[in-house]
RNA sequence: GGGGUUGUAGCUCAACUGGACAGAGCGACGGUUUCCUAAACCGUAGGUUCCGGGUUCGAUUCCCGGCAGCCCCA
């Protein structure tokens, strides 16, 4: 039985029968007290102003004849220290080897959830900017679709506005016919620039043109609609050879441009409902009882905005998959715009989902903001093919370039770069502010993603060399001080699965799996394994093929690949 | 001016949401390869958790007041 479940009958035993599910057991805080404890007692105690030590002297002796534990103990205050037996840590071993989701619960079993992410603009090219929210955001895809929930993957691009003028001007008059029929990203980018750069000449003739063009677009002119359907596909094709280097994949490709036409309507419902009010020409929503300024639905100029187009977006996906989640993974700069459209949101009657957004702080370079200004805009292509060479560079300077052809020693470093540059990211809590640096993306070393593949690695092989012998079957022991740290380690994984998804933060697991990877490589450098005599031997080798499963799911749901032989 | 967010070892970050002596990585110093992959392992040094109050048996965590950085709104 589950240790939570263990305790919570206990404290209705010794407290009655009121509702325990809040308890909790959390792995010890040091091996000296036990393998785990459970600080709630004192809580409990607390609420009720008993005596914390004898509320906890309670739970300990209805814990008494407890078949999994092998020791409790009340210790400090009125904590719970807890021993656990090795039939019951052997046999817990056991049923998360049996079990195709490692223990993980299947807590979002059919619940659904959009999660919407990266999110990139049109006709530009990604750069490291747009690592975070696309990296997080496609851990906590993984992660949620690992706890059973069904996972809508929507990628909001930013495809509609007044950039497709500029665009459709510069592409006619500022590209050759060579770039205009071979297109791509980087020439429409070139023409952009050009474009936005003439629109600002005295005279506002590019400008006005610009604006005709766009007007036309909207309107649905046929040539320049074709010409931007031909601009997004372009887009979303240089997209996706980014998204395939970090093994993303969208279930949708959701624009602005397909929540356009749901916009009037929206506005149109803010107002019968008396939501949105005349202002200075345009149409808004107080929130200031919130403290949450005004937003604005209907600029002066008759224009949409963010909040609109998020508005008519939530109608859209309500209407369409009925999820009871929606999630935004965006830079931290949008919090104000989420909470006023979470508001909206609410009072408009959409209380049956909920929204959540999942803010990260914004990457800069050197401490100053990435963008085209500061000339510090670096291209997400660069930085993956700079991570693939550096990664080449170790390989080779350890392995020469005579033993494996070129093909797989290339395939390998991208494994280790790409996975290094995710993990980087993945590794810290989404909240803080990276400060993006080359070494720093591209550590190879300590508590990084080739770390931990460097341990999947060697424990493959090791599985390898056992041959036959490796295929469990006998069952767990676990024996020595060491072992026994990994195993409890090992169970822990499906804690760190949920508690990534509660809290929004890939974080968790990764830091789950950087401290399993550091207990294993301390127990592989100092417990000999294929050279132990025999129930040693087999013994090890079953915790090690537990550890090399458990670690390649956990890189997997980060979305970090795990290559067998490094 | 209002709001948000961050502040922890020289540097980059953790700390399972209030628990026991605040932990890792990098960097520094020292050690471990005729031995399962040394991208590893072991050890040493390094802390007034921004400052001041408060609540509590117990605070990096919660509350109040400051200070500093970044961001958003006006």
């Amino acid at each position: 039985m589950d240790l939570d479940n263990i305790l919570q009958k206990a404290f209705s035993q010794a407290f009655g029968g009121e509702d325990f599910s809040w308890v909790r057991v959390v792995p010890a805080t040091d091996a000296r007290f036990g393998d785990y404890q459970c600080n709630d007692a004192l809580k409990y105690a607390k609420k009720l102003g008993m005596n914390p030590r004898q509320a906890a002297s309670s739970v300990a002796e209805a814990l008494k004849g407890e078949a999994a534990f092998e020791k409790v103990e009340v210790a400090g205050p009125g904590f719970l220290n807890i021993t656990v037996g090795e039939k019951w840590l052997e046999g817990r071993l056991a049923e998360m080897d049996g079990d195709a989701n490692m223990a993980v619960a299947q807590s979002g079993a059919g619940r659904k959830v959009v999660i919407d992410y990266s999110s990139p603009n049109a006709a530009k090219q990604m750069h490291i900017g747009h690592i975070r929210s696309t990296v997080i955001g496609n851990a906590l895809d993984r992660i949620f679709r690992a706890l059973g929930y069904e996972v809508v993957a929507d990628n909001h691009l930013g495809d509609w506005g007044t950039q497709f003028g500029i665009l459709i001007k510069g592409y006619r008059e500022c590209l050759t016919d060579e770039e205009r029929e071979n297109l791509t990203v980087a020439a429409l980018e070139k023409c952009y620039v050009l474009s936005a750069a003439k629109a600002k000449d005295e005279d506002g003739v590019w400008k006005d043109a610009c604006r005709a063009e766009l007007v036309k677009l909207q309107q649905g002119d046929a040539e320049n609609l074709a010409l931007w359907k031909r601009f997004i596909e372009i887009s979303i094709g240089e997209f996706e050879r980014m998204y395939a280097k970090l093994g993303v994949k969208f279930d949708t490709y959701r624009g602005e441009s397909y929540y356009n036409p749901m916009m009037p309507g929206v506005v149109e419902r803010l107002v019968a409902t008396g939501l949105a009010k005349e202002s200075e020409g345009a149409l808004v929503v107080d929130l200031s009882d919130e403290k949450l300024g005004v937003a604005i639905v209907r600029k002066s100029d008759g224009g949409y905005n963010y909040t609109t187009s998020d508005l008519a977006c939530v109608e859209s996906r309500v209407g369409e998959y009925s999820p009871e989640r929606i999630i935004y993974v965006t830079d931290d700069r949008q919090q104000l715009h989420f909470r006023q459209f979470f508001s909206i949101a609410a009072k408009m009657g959409y209380s049956g989902v909920k929204l959540v957004h999942v803010p990260f702080g914004l990457m800069s370079f050197k401490g100053k903001a990435i963008s085209t200004r500061e000339g510090n805009l670096i291209r997400l292509d660069d930085l993956l093919s700079e991570a693939k060479r550096r990664a080449l560079a170790i390989v080779e300077a350890r392995d020469g370039t005579d033993g494996s052809d070129p093909a797989s020693r290339e395939r390998l470093a991208e494994q280790i770069g790409y996975g290094a540059v995710k993990y980087a990211d993945l590794s810290h809590d989404p909240a803080t502010a990276i400060d993006f640096d080359w070494d720093k993306a591209l550590a190879l070393e300590g508590n990084s993603g080739p770390y931990l593949q460097y341990a999947y690695a060697r424990v493959c092989s090791l599985m390898e060399k056992a041959g036959a012998s490796a295929g469990g079957g006998s069952g767990y022991s676990v024996a020595t001080p060491a072992e026994k740290r990994l195993a409890l380690h090992l169970l822990e994984f499906p804690g760190a699965v949920s508690r990534a998804a509660e809290a929004y933060k890939p974080s968790v697991l990764a830091d789950y799996l950087f401290q399993l990877a550091q207990l294993y490589s301390s127990f592989y450098q100092n417990s000999p394994i294929l050279k132990s005599e025999s129930p040693v031997r087999e013994r090890r080798l079953a915790l090690c093929a537990l550890f090399a499963r458990v670690l390649g799911r956990g890189l997997e749901l980060l979305g970090i690949e795990a290559p067998r032989h490094i």
